[in-house]
DNA sequence: CACATAGCTTGAACGCGTTCAAGTTGATGT
DNA sequence: ACATCAACTTGAACGCGTTCAAGCTATGTG
């Protein structure tokens, strides 16, 4: 039953400590997500219990839950980091290629490497993070920094690259590409063969694919297609 | 048969009972899979306690493990039974109408219809769904039955309709299609618009789009296009 | 220096899903 | 009639995530 009204006491992130009253707070929070995500990697996400991390980071287990609501909350920890090291690499990428899909498949195999040597257990986060009420949902509130730091990334793949494409496209297109690589991670997350080489062609092919259409799209018989597109999206936004 | 090439034992189906033994296992399978579902509707998924459905069903809890693997396992009656709804319904539609369009967007609508009174714990079942090594995984081997099933229906879809189009895409589109109603599934459970209007919306302005890109499919322009997209559904297919 | 207090820490206890050794039942072969 | 044995049923017990009343600790204040 936890809380169920929206607002209520909120921890997850460090209780509010005053001005300058203690750093030990944060050092334990520290040592406590080190641990578990040393031994999500070590053992898998179903198989660390939390007593097993309290254990090992030496603290008694409701201390882990001062510092974080619950197990999946430990993920959050994950979650960033990995978004972190995506922009950084994909940094790298468009500072030396300008053309659109060079910068695009740059940056997707990029996201992939960041997230590759997860892949035994990103399974069981996408089953925490697939759930709708769960703030770790791409498309919760809570991930919205996360979400929008990542669609950011797609919009520097298309405002740096050499590509002409139409305005109302252009606007749309960020969000667009985005919602495309969640479909490559869902894609991934499936994906069992080795090192994930389908999810690898999928990207190679699907880039190539993306371009031509894109270029397509200034096409004159195309023009309503698109335009019926671009309304679709306006229309399912709306909610009401 | 219920198993296949890897099986040890394998519950989840009656434990194969002999050729005329007894009905009585069918009938406390039964009804334990309807206290569950009675249950899950009443209280959600979270809230029902496998000793909740035992104590409800007059029967021992270890007697539901004896028919169902886990209370995960318990979902796959509640997708057996939606997926035949569907199918019905389905029929109804196909019987009456001619048009693609009309028939797509009839099915949709259909399937929306049918999995509408459960949207409010639909979410948790998607959560278990949703993890790839989960026998309920629509990808999964234990779902192919229903998988295919569903295909079928889209199939059914092309096939009736008056659509003309490129042969290859004609082999390929039934899948597609499936695929893309995952895809309005998975809105559909995110949506929480009042009685999921924004779902119907986007089924409503997906379809004439759908309709739009397969005639112009055979648009001379776009051969080389289609060619490549059918060229990288091979290529993602092959599993090594 | 002592006290009050906010920040932090504890671990027993709860209810959950799941397991399993031990039972019961009834159709079948003799 | 009896024995057999696979099919079925039982419920105590296990380990898990999570909660919470109680305790500890260092700092700002009198």
């Amino acid at each position: 039953m936890t809380n169920v009204t929206t607002a209520a006491t909120d921890p997850g992130e460090p209780p509010a400590p005053g001005p300058a009253r203690r750093a030990r707070g944060e050092q334990t929070r520290q040592l406590i997500l080190e641990t578990a995500l040393r031994l999500f990697r070590e053992r898998g996400y179903a198989e660390t219990t939390m007593r097993a991390i309290a254990k090992e980071a030496g603290v008694a287990v409701g201390n882990a839950y001062y510092y974080f609501d619950s197990k999946e909350h430990l993920i959050q920890g994950f979650y960033d980091r990995n978004q972190a090291a995506h922009r950084a690499s994909a940094e790298q990428v468009l500072a030396d290629e300008k053309d659109f899909a060079a910068r695009l498949r740059g940056v997707l195999h990029a996201g992939i490497d960041v997230n590759a040597p997860y892949h035994s257990f990103a399974a069981t986060f996408f089953k925490t993070a697939a759930e709708p009420s769960s703030p770790l949902s791409p498309f919760s509130r809570e991930s919205s920094p996360a979400r929008d730091a990542s669609i950011a990334i797609f919009r520097d793949v298309i405002e740096g690259s050499s590509a002409k494409l139409d305005p109302e496209l252009r606007k749309e297109l960020p969000e667009l590409l985005w919602l495309g690589w969640m479909g490559v991670i869902l894609f991934w997350v499936y994906d069992k063969s080795p090192e994930q080489r389908r999810t690898r062609r999928l990207i190679d092919g699907a880039v190539p694919l993306i371009d031509r259409l894109v270029s397509l799209s200034r096409l004159r018989v195309l023009r309503p297609a698109l335009r019926q597109i671009l309304a679709l999206i306006e229309t399912v936004r709306r909610d009401d």
